[in-house]
DNA sequence: TGTACATCAGTGAACGCGCGTTCACTGATGTAC
DNA sequence: TGTACATCAGTGAACGCGCGTTCACTGATGTAC
């Protein structure tokens, strides 16, 4: 049956929240068209009214997460601990995209790697903004390392089968990252 | 045709080395069982004369990647260097298991998991005999640290579309960990 | 404002393809004599 | 050492399932009068 105007709006953004979540926790190829309509309280039939094809809906659920998180700066000391809390590394459906499918993301379409790129400078300016450093090269560099650092720092924690393990790595990079910005302040 | 032993062991190994380098290229799920066979130069009937599935596959072929790898000390300036260098980043088929499949690895079985956990132990250990820092634990806190910004910087290097933005995390990072190396010697 | 109708979002069955897995068969290997 | 035969790794056709995608149909929406 034909459905509201606001009605398709919200289906839509129920679509792009549910793919998402599913793709951060299952990866793009293990979750199904089906799934990801079902989540979003459709059947699948409906997809093809939203989206080209399961890839189009991949680049733009991206585009979606990342594109919704503000453009705000960020206090680096303040978001690493975040970062690289235990929440964080358990919450893979609700956490960081990059952590979650960053090493997919070099075998996905074009329009997908634009929009995490896209994702991937802002972050880098958020988080230069508040680093420490001299002058702005410096304070990049700090963002750089430390939101590398970050980044492989979860998805070693996540795949680790040693909470011990996993707890440490965490713990570890959260005192080096802290200890490289007290150094230079 | 029956073969002889020699031969089983080395078309084993043909499809370790197979399926190591087209899962590191094209992640688990791409990979089908006939695309790893023909590369090993078989054909896919013959597969499950070596392995139960290809969940086992995968975690038989991470052992064997992993396991590949000698324990000796490394250095870590000259580690870095080489990890952060852009032939290695460009070299997803050859280069480390960790940057290819480390974000699909805490949705594997556990078989697999734990190869990449015992590689992830060793590799912290090869790292923090060579890390600067005055007692262990502090050469411990560095390998971890340093280690998990190669793994992210390359990740986020690869999946970057714009090669300047990615050759600029791969020297940027290599700079962060040098400066911080200098900082505690 | 109320009514008739064209539009079109959503439904669910169906299609076709590809993949993991199975199996009967083949013929080289390696062993028993 | 040579020969006959049992073994079994490899082959390729086939199976069954699941997934992306299509499509004829339905019925609520929203517009034209």
């Amino acid at each position: 049956m034909k459905v509201s105007r606001e009605q398709i709006a919200e289906n839509r953004q129920n679509i792009l929240n549910a793919a998402g979540r599913l793709f951060r926790e299952h990866g793009f190829e293990k979750v199904t068209v089906a799934e990801v309509m079902k989540a979003a309280g459709l059947t699948h039939g409906g997809f093809y009214g939203y989206f080209t094809s399961k890839d189009d809906l991949i680049a733009q659920a991206l585009a979606n997460v990342i594109g919704g998180s503000t453009t705000t700066a960020l206090d680096l000391d303040r978001f690493t601990n975040t970062y690289l809390s235990p929440q964080h590394c358990n919450d893979v459906a609700g956490g960081c995209p990059t952590a979650a499918l960053g090493g997919e993301m070099c075998r996905q379409t074009p329009e997908a790697r634009a929009a995490v790129t896209q994702g991937l400078r802002r972050q880098i300016e958020r988080l230069a903004s508040s680093a420490p450093g001299g002058n702005p090269s410096e304070k990049r560099q700090h963002a750089i390392g430390s939101w590398a650092a970050m980044v492989g720092a979860v998805i070693m924690a996540r795949f680790s089968d040693d909470p011990a393990l996993s707890e440490e790595i965490l713990t570890q990079t959260r005192g080096w990252i802290a200890a490289t910005n007290k150094e230079v302040k």
